[in-house]
DNA sequence: TCAGAAACTGACCGATCGGTCAGGTAGCGT
DNA sequence: ACGCTACCTGACCGATCGGTCAGTTTCTGA
């Protein structure tokens, strides 16, 4: 039934993440879907509901994540549990990721960026509650930030060996994980 | 003498990190410069001039450490060198590094951003050159793309004690090198 | 003092932006 | 065959964009 409204999310999404969002004008993505502008406008209200309605999915998921965790006995396995569906989140929507990595200061005046932000700001709150170590905080910041930041940007660096997603997934999980540990023992050979 | 000059260039940095290169327009730096339009385009021939002489200098002091530790011989004190500059242009020129992060993939025509990220690149292939594993290639870039991004987003993240600068570059320094250490032992407890 | 350079300005240009609107068209239940 | 609805469109709107230009003010050095 609606798939242009389907499509139009997709195709917004990417165009959203790869140019960016003030870059990117409904003309474009209507060219891309090969409607007219206007149909565009038929099928969201705005090009923030189109925005709204490219992420809205993938915030949901991270918002309940954030939930979850905030409401777990904060044992290691739940933690674990989180490191995995953080991971999860990056690989399987990493477009959005891209979004929000690389436009979401330039976007606060949006509504869905703002939930964005707060849900991010809520995750980064909940980690640096459980240490007192300013040093430790740095470590959580690093881990998930830069996790985040080489799913997003990880095609700009690529060489030649692309990993794969399985490879990706290990690894980001590995290292999270080893920044993560809240009084892992670091044995650092200068 | 060219007062004005200098300081339209730190206002557009300022602004073109916080709202974004596209988002900023010549009339806004105008204003908060106290200047009209005509006057920013008599100081800089383009938006884009004015783009460049605003992040050139910190474009060029990370294109002389990249060549540095290309042109040097690959010791463990050689890296470390690497990581206090690094370090140190992160917390000199937290905006510039700030519209990289934020806005690089989205101003790819605009040809300083393409040598940014020609320069970001070639210090990725230099990190990825030093190993064949894939989990060590993607530690050197969640080390070097988080604490980037850690910087560029700290603000939005700080709830209430923000840690001094020296605190952030102390932490920063361990924990890039902790994930740079080639063959680091790391004991991790689950 | 005065000429020329440097700094600055308002008015204007074409292009593009997001968004509106009246109307056309295709499909579908009856 | 009909009417209703969902879908789609070109033409148009006001606003804003980066940039140009002719002309005015301010500074400066001889």
């Amino acid at each position: 039934m609606s798939t242009s409204h389907d499509e139009l999310r997709m195709i917004a999404l990417a165009e959203f993440a790869r140019a960016g969002y003030a870059a990117t004008s409904l003309q474009r993505i209507a060219e891309l879907a090969g409607l007219s502008k206007a149909s565009v406008l038929y099928h969201f209200a705005s090009k923030e509901a189109l925005l709204d309605a490219a992420i809205a999915p993938a915030l949901e998921r991270f918002e309940n994540m954030v939930a979850k965790l905030e409401h777990s006995d904060a044992s290691a396995s739940d933690r674990e549990a989180f490191i995995h569906d953080f991971v999860d989140l990056l690989i399987r929507h990493t477009l959005e990721v891209h979004m929000f990595i690389n436009q979401a200061p330039s976007l606060q005046d949006v509504p869905v960026f703002d939930r964005a932000n707060a849900i991010a700001v809520r995750n980064a709150a909940y980690f640096a509650s459980t240490t007192h170590s300013a040093l430790e905080r740095m470590r959580f910041g690093v881990a998930l930030g830069g996790a985040a930041y080489m799913m997003a940007s990880q095609h700009q660096y690529q060489l030649e060996a692309a990993p794969t997603i399985d490879e990706t997934r290990a690894a980001l999980i590995t290292i999270v994980t080893e920044l993560l540990s809240p009084v892992a023992v670091r044995s650092i050979t200068a």
